[in-house]
DNA sequence: GTGAAAGCGCTAACAA
DNA sequence: TTGTTAGCGCTTTCAC
């Protein structure tokens, strides 16, 4: 059924090669002759087998991106910045949905190995260092979303964890709050880190003192945060504001409040991070900080794309983009007597 | 630095045949032979070339998605169901988002023909029936989510539109309703005619006038809704309920109601469609039809991968899965008067 | 500017 | 049970 190019040949009545050429563009072929061509190709309706191509060139124009839930708007729009770019640069993305679950994660990465696709995006990937290092060692091309790593050839797209935590707690300690409880996401993730740094580095300036207790790790889940304001609450340690490591955790922290009667802002002001659509929506809205999901996933694309191609790789390695706190009802009570 | 199957054929002293019957877990080899062929694998860091692989055997165990919008949660739940399924059955997915443009729908079907993948599923397209039927004739492998078609050989995956609708509509006149109004979808998406034919069907059984000013046009999305409403405001027919055809729009219709001072669920009772996570958390929150997203995807993934496969085709090619009507806050003040 | 021919890495028909 | 060999459909030297 399928028409071949040396069918595309034949009827041009010219050689497989010229007909190649004329489907890459190749400059060196006579526009009479490409006319020819072109009207056998259409002729014919013919389209040239992507496998043969791909065997051939050694390169698949495809990019895998590995993300945790595919449910979570935060990998979504990642997804689409990433996938709108490569459409552009007539690049095809393959999904990989790892369900949490690292072995899944590390099944993926066979997709590289096996020459499935030319890249692979990692985000907010929990492998070790060392194995994405022996990754890139080895040839293949990874990049990373929301975390940054040392190594040459890896580009990195992320945002500056530190800075915008610490502005999350200083527009805190600017409302009057000294209590502040921060409710960490996996531990094993840098971001979980960088933001407990920037905690800390707020209230380091400002020398407020700093309660350990206020601590409490999550999973950057809804249920993860609501079980963290349980323990929290039960330690019967007085705090005033929180500070979720995702928006996800922060509607946790909500819910929590809503069953144990505590009132958002005035008892407790709330502040989450990604800026997902449903803190917009929800009562009391909250706060959160902003992450340009899509942005992240289109520069690395672009960056990763133009490091595939023979382009010379201009640019840093380690690009960040800004993200900025955005105020909402959960945290719009001024403590003033405090 | 790739090693190939020759290589490992040399290390371990046999035939590329041979290697490539393990690989393929042949059963015609001995046991023996086999755990030689492993250890020459597993020395040479050995991964077959997928690209080789698509060629020869004509066949790329990948499958593609297109969707409107991924950010839409709606089709993010759809392609959770395609990637996990997928992945339990060795197959990948390419992810097609059209961003509502049907010239980068159309695009994307050249993924078919130039054999890039296996199989194509389209979510809620609204591409034309004979382009579907034309593609299905030319041996191309095409499944269709939310949308059927007369074709043998093109399965599809929906729930029943008329069958909830008319549940919805039900629940309303339950209420005492009598002044139901009825935002559309796309017009062009036969989800909007089917819902609407569900919206007459429970009017005509209990003999309810039924008011054609009461039905707008909206396009699923919030804005769309949220205008659509203002619109119907405008008419001065009263109306004391809205059924929205699908949940971004019911949003919007909760924002215009707000911005109006019409109190949900009292002055004016609200259901959409598709239980979209924020209609949980929204206040006051929405009523909804709940799609099983996830289902739609994976139980259409599994019967198309079993028909590329070449196990007999059994079970019917439309597949309807259950929805059910979620009554919520929005929907849940009975008008015992009217 | 165009053509001939080799070969990308694998599988499967056929032979042994 | 294992090996030999001919392609899958394309691109790309190298010649002309």
């Amino acid at each position: 059924m399928d028409r071949k190019l040396v069918d595309v040949a034949k009827l041009a009545d010219v050689s497989p090669a010229t007909v190649s050429r004329v489907l890459n563009n190749s400059s060196l072929v006579t526009k009479k002759t490409a006319e020819r061509v072109l009207q056998a190709i259409e002729e014919l309706n013919y389209h040239p087998n992507a496998a043969a191509k791909h065997l051939r060139s050694q390169r698949t124009r495809t990019i895998g991106v590995i993300i945790q839930d595919i449910n979570i708007a935060y990998f979504a729009e990642i997804i689409k910045g990433i996938q709108n770019t490569a459409y552009a640069l007539n690049y095809k993305v393959i999904v990989c949905d790892s369900d949490n679950k690292p072995e899944k994660e590390q099944d993926y990465l066979g997709l590289l190995k096996n020459r499935t696709v030319d890249a692979l995006i990692l985000v907010s990937s929990t492998l070790r260092d060392e194995l994405l290092t022996e990754l890139a060692d080895n040839g293949h091309k990874i990049g990373l979303i929301g975390r940054s790593i040392d190594h040459d050839s890896i580009p990195c797209c992320l945002t500056d964890n530190v800075k915008f935590s610490t502005d999350v707690i200083r527009h805190f300690l600017d409302q009057g709050h000294r209590h502040i409880a921060y409710i960490n996401g996996y531990p094993e993730i840098v971001d979980s880190y960088e933001r407990l740094e920037g905690y800390m580095k707020a209230l380091k300036e400002r020398r407020i003192p700093f309660f350990p207790e206020l601590i409490e790790c999550g999973d950057f889940s809804e249920e993860g945060g609501y079980s963290a304001t349980k323990r929290l609450l039960r330690k019967n340690i007085p705090f005033t504001a929180v500070y979720a490591a995702n928006d996800e955790m922060a509607l946790g922290v909500l819910k929590a409040c809503r069953e144990m009667g505590i009132s958002i802002p005035e008892q407790l002001a709330i502040v989450g991070v990604d800026n997902n659509r449903i803190t917009e929506y929800v009562t009391p809205s909250l706060s959160t900080v902003n992450q340009p999901k899509f942005q992240l996933g289109a520069l690395l694309t672009e960056k990763i794309i133009a490091q595939l191609g023979d382009e010379p790789d201009k640019g840093p390695r380690i690009i960040t983009v800004e993200s900025e706190l955005i105020v909402r009802e959960s945290s719009s009570y001024v403590h003033s007597s405090r």
